[in-house]
DNA sequence: CCCTTAATTCGACACTTGTCGATACAGAGA
DNA sequence: TCTCTGTATCGACAAGTGTCGAATTAAGGG
C-alpha cells in the first residue's frame, strides 16, 4: 500500500528533490501556506468522523465566497475532497497526501 | 526536549488550529510553497555535512539574486540559518522547525 | 590600493492572490 | 412552483510575490 507517497518523495534531508517532483510539492505546501485555508484544513481534519460540513467550518473571521474560494484551492491541491449530500457539501482530508508531506519533511509516515 | 516542538502544534487530525498558530505554521508552509524554494532547501538539508554553501546550490534555473532573495526568505520563516565564514556564506536547516511542521501533518517526530 | 569573486540589496515590473459584494446554482420543503 | 437556505461562481480591486539587471557590500589576494 501506499504507493502513490513512495511515488513522491524521500525525505528532504536523503536526496535533493527534481525539479517536477519540486513544482508537485511546493503546489501542496502553497496550499497550506494560507492562516485562513490551514484554519479551514486543521477544522476538516480535526472534526468528528473524519468529515465536515462546509456550515461546519465556516467560521474563520473571512466573507461565506472566501471561505468557498479557499476550499477550492485546497481540493485543486489535492488535500481536500468534496461531496454533496442533500443540501450541504461535505469535505474531508486526503490521507495519503498529508502522509506524502510529512514524509518528505522528514516525519514516519503517519 | 523539544519543547519548541511542543509548543507548536499537535497533529492536525487531532485538534483545531488556533488564529495565532495558524498565523505561525501558515508562514512556514508558504515559504516551501514555491518550488524554487523547496528546491533550494532540499538542496541544503541533503548536502553532505548539513550544510551548504551558497555557491553549491545555486543552481536552480534563476537568477544568483533571485535565490538570495529566496534564502532570505527561508531564513525569515526560520526554516534555514546562515553563517558568514570568509568569502562565503553557508546555509543550514533548522531542525525543531522542520520536525514542528512534521508533526503538525501528522508525522512522528523525526 | 585595486581587482576579482561571493553574496546581498535596490528599483522596477508583470503576474498572482486574498478579499469582498453581487449574483447564480442546488436541493428541500411548503 | 415559489421560497428559503447552503454553497459556488463572477467581477473587481488592493496588496503581495517572483523575477530580473544594476548597484552595493564583503572578503581575499595581487
Amino acid at each position: 500500500m501506499q504507493d502513490e507517497i513512495a511515488a513522491c518523495c524521500p525525505p528532504v534531508t536523503s536526496a535533493e528533490l527534481s525539479e517536477t517532483d519540486a513544482v508537485r510539492m511546493a503546489a501542496m505546501f502553497k496550499a497550506l501556506g494560507d492562516p485562513v485555508r490551514l484554519r479551514l484544513f486543521s477544522k476538516v481534519a480535526s472534526h468528528a468522523g473524519g468529515e465536515a460540513c462546509v456550515c461546519d467550518i465556516q467560521d474563520v473571521g473571512v466573507s461565506q465566497p472566501t471561505v468557498s474560494h479557499h476550499l477550492k484551492k485546497l481540493r485543486e491541491a489535492g488535500l481536500l475532497s468534496s461531496e454533496r449530500r442533500g443540501t450541504w457539501v461535505y469535505y474531508r482530508v486526503e490521507p495519503q497526501v498529508l502522509a506524502a508531506m510529512s514524509l518528505l519533511l522528514g516525519g514516519s509516515a503517519s
